[in-house]
DNA sequence: ATGACCGGTCCTACCGGA
């Protein structure tokens, strides 16, 4: 079973480098973050077309939005309304083999690092704090992915000290983070594959004149699995090259090969 | 400093991204 987890910045934006990962990739399963569309234009036909005809979605208009597509028909499907906000960040999926892939789009906060001040950062600590009471409560098997907007390593950015005060590794976000994979004792199998203290990271900003010559990156994408699933991956792999793809997100997949 | 770019929309300016 091959999973990928892709912040894909407008899945209407993205067809053609959607379509060659599909390609050359193959996932069985896709989940993407931020497809910027209401459900009813989200591009199903180009999906079935490619071989994905099992689509969960939940969008909105203009902002977030998530969708699981799949090359087999999921047993169940349903989302969460995190925060009571009426906001598109989450999909669940049950798979035929009986795991449940729970696909997050974790706000990102704003630019304050100050919830007395910034509505949007009070947001992500309190979508936070649900998520980790919803995780005590978990049942085993679960896959968790997605763009969760948090770097919890000094690893997992370009520059550890610069970023202290840089909303999405500020040490109350990281501290939370580290405190919510204890919640269930997630693997984050992206560290088991790459060991600390290697730098990974899965985003890089739009803004820098060479991203890749420069790397100042972060680690805003996770794959997070079951106590129970702790062995089953056997590759796990952030496709940094699709950074680099014709009109890319800023965001790179994160692929996960799975026994189950 | 990420450090001047993206996509979407109430569309030619502004919001959200992070």
């Amino acid at each position: 079973m091959r999973i990928i987890t892709w912040n894909i910045n407008s899945v209407r934006a993205r067809l053609g480098i959607v379509e060659k990962l599909l390609t050359e990739y193959a996932p069985d399963v896709l989940c993407l973050q931020e497809t910027k569309v209401q459900d009813h234009m989200f591009p199903t036909g180009f999906f079935e077309d490619l071989g994905y005809p099992h689509l969960a979605i939940h969008g909105q208009k203009s902002h977030h939005g998530v969708a699981t597509a799949s090359k087999l028909p999921f047993d169940d499907s349903f989302k969460i309304d995190w925060c009571g906000k009426g906001d598109a960040r989450h999909i669940a999926v049950k798979l035929p083999t009986g795991q449940v892939v729970h696909n997050f789009y974790v706000p990102a906060g704003g630019d304050e690092p100050n919830p007395d001040v910034n509505e949007k950062f009070a947001h992500k600590l309190d979508f936070l704090a649900e998520m980790k009471e919803w995780s005590s409560a978990l049942e085993d098997d679960c896959i968790l992915v997605g763009d969760l907007n948090i770097a919890p390593y000094e690893e997992d950015v370009w520059d550890h000290k610069k970023l202290l005060k840089v909303v999405s590794h500020t040490p109350i976000e990281t501290d939370t983070m580290l405190e919510l994979i204890k919640t269930h004792d997630w693997v984050d199998v992206m560290r088991e594959f790459e060991p600390l203290p290697a730098k990974l990271y899965s985003w890089w900003s739009y803004r820098a004149r060479d991203w890749d010559a420069a790397d100042k990156g972060r680690r805003l994408d996770h794959i997070w699995l079951s106590p129970s699933l702790k062995s089953a991956p056997t590759k796990v792999e952030v496709l940094r090259s699709a950074r680099g793809w014709e009109k890319p997100s800023d965001h790179a997949p994160v692929l996960m090969d799975i026994d189950l």
